[in-house]
RNA sequence: GCGGAAAUAGCUCAGCUGGUAGAGCAUCAGUUUCCCAAACUGAAGGCCGCGGGUUCGAAUCCCGUUUUCCGCUCCA
């Protein structure tokens, strides 16, 4: 990280904080690792990205419908979602290589040895014992094992090895007064799986045709190992999915299309395109045959944003062994090749994933400026956040020019007017230039000033934020001015 | 989880070799000004992250702990 850029990232949180976008959680108590709040100017910011990617999914889709699912689910969901088993890794650390490895991945490789050297009884026992500790979850004896057959760390070459430690992503808790084994559940490590077993309530309920889609907007939780940076990796999390259901064979052109409308939506933003990229994963995780990620350029590299992956039928498909409810789909429509229809079949998937806070931090980000407004008489600075009109916290701040002559009057009449549509904030206090900086910083796009003249013919000075200039306008026409350049339209057409 | 660094007012930071806390900005009240960081007066705000220890005395030295940042590591 270059030294501007390790400011820039500093500055977006020290301002993110000052201004209520972003606190550490439980801040008075030393805070909570990993865990943030957001505040009101947050609050408002994230609701706005919230409503541009729900109405760009959901409403501008005449098949696509948005639920709300629970985050406590059926614990089976979790098995069959390949969560329990893939999120829970027993892990082993060298103390002299500081490295960490899975000790059941260690076992594999030797016995994978012991088989090419032809100690074919050796590898035998070993995968019977290695078999029999996983089962048993006997933690100890993976590390006897590792121990009695003599495995050393590929980059120290010691045998200096850790506790063998179980590392489980998700958290648990229990359903039901009682303590007991059998009550366990878990707060959702992903947001989709509420969609999959929601599948066929959606799809009979609301006669979705194939192709359909279903979007949720969810926290889900993580217990990670570590988490950092800021925002970017929290333990409480928020992600906006849409699933979207599709004949099998056809998944490689909805995928397409979906990673195409889906950059589409970032950068209808006005973010600077150069900052994306696309990130095709190469070693795919077991349910996808395709994998895209949607990477931002942070000031600490690239990161995934959003992921597009073609989910195949495995989702479904496992849920339908794991319930033993049928989850497939009657399409009636002709196949051409064969005449007849295309009838029965579990529906493949095409996911797209995006990480809300991490749109929050790209957002904030991209809009941060740090202006230098200097002339020659007088050095002069501000900070702005060039957030589009429509995710803006405050849409509209309105001052009086002064606090007497009724110039407050006039103007509270005015916001009382303008608050049934707008957020708006009203303000008095100090100098104009000073109240001025004071929204450019929250990201204002408009302040409105009522001075003496409007008391004479209603008129205001409307001043902008991008450009600082400012406008004499009927006082009448602010509901159309603001709303023009607030409105989705922008956004979505 | 390992290694490194840090933690002092809302923010940014100063505080020397130990002697019971300071600046700028921000906040609040008032006076004045009135279209881009104005001035003046006053006020509030800190158990110096937390807990131990050394000492007559600790923001300062030592240990532990929590949180944050950086590098590994991890990342469905």
């Amino acid at each position: 990280m270059s030294k501007s850029t390790d400011e820039l990232f500093k500055n977006v949180i020290s301002h993110a904080k000052e201004y209520g976008f972003v606190f550490p959680s439980s801040e008075i108590y030393d805070g909570l690792s990993a865990v943030y709040d957001y505040g009101q100017n947050g609050a408002e910011l994230k609701n706005n990205i919230k409503t541009y990617w729900w109405k760009a999914m959901v409403q501008m889709h005449d098949n696509i419908v948005g639920i709300d699912s629970a985050i406590f689910m059926h614990p089976k969901i979790w098995k069959a979602s390949g969560h329990v088993d893939g999120f829970s890794d027993p892990m082993i650390d060298n103390k002299d290589s500081k490295k960490r490895y899975r000790a059941d991945q260690l076992l594999e490789d030797k016995i994978d040895r012991y088989d090419k050297d032809g100690k074919t009884d050796k590898a035998e026992a070993l995968q019977h014992d290695m078999d029999e500790a996983l089962k048993n979850e006997d933690l100890p004896r993976l590390k006897e094992l590792i121990i009695e057959h003599d495995i050393a760390c590929p980059v120290s070459g010691t045998r200096n090895w850790t506790d063998v430690r179980q590392f489980n992503l998700m958290f648990s808790t229990q359903m039901g007064a009682v303590a007991d084994d059998a009550d366990v559940v878990y707060l959702r490590p992903e947001t989709a799986q509420g969609i999959f077993v929601n599948y066929l309530n959606v799809q009979k309920s609301g006669r979705m045709k194939i192709p359909f889609g279903i979007a949720q907007i969810g926290k889900a939780f993580r217990n990670e190992v570590i988490a950092r940076q800021f925002i970017i990796r929290m333990r409480e999390f928020e992600q906006m999915e849409m699933q979207y259901f599709v004949r099998p064979g056809t998944q490689k052109e909805w995928f397409n299309q979906w990673k195409e409308a889906r950059l589409k939506w970032h950068l209808a933003l006005g973010t600077d395109a150069a900052k994306y990229r696309y990130h095709e994963h190469v070693k795919l995780a077991h349910y996808a045959d395709a994998a895209f990620d949607i990477e931002f350029n942070f000031p600490f590299g690239f990161k995934e944003v959003e992921g597009i992956h073609s989910r195949t039928d495995f989702d479904l498909s496992q849920h339908q062994k794991f319930s033993g409810k049928k989850l497939q789909y009657f399409d009636p429509e002709v196949d051409p090749e064969t005449g007849k229809p295309y009838g029965n079949y579990i529906p493949y998937v095409i996911e797209t994933s995006i990480g809300l806070d991490r749109m929050f931090l790209l957002t904030m980000i991209s809009a941060f400026e740090e202006e230098d407004l200097s002339t020659e008489e007088k050095q002069d600075s501000r900070t702005v956040l060039r957030l589009h009109p429509c995710l803006a916290p405050v849409k509209a701040a309105i001052f009086p020019l002064t606090k007497k002559d009724g110039l407050p009057e006039k103007a509270r009449e005015i916001m009382d007017r303008l608050k049934i549509d707008f957020n708006i904030q009203y303000e008095e206090k100090d100098a104009i230039g000073k109240r001025y900086r004071r929204q450019d910083a929250i990201g204002t796009p408009f302040c409105i000033t009522v001075d003496h003249q409007t008391l004479e013919d209603d008129t205001v000075t409307i001043r902008y934020r991008d450009t600082m200039a400012q406008e004499r306008v009927a006082s009448a026409d602010l509901d159309k001015i603001i709303g023009d350049q607030v409105s989705w339209r922008n956004l979505l057409k």
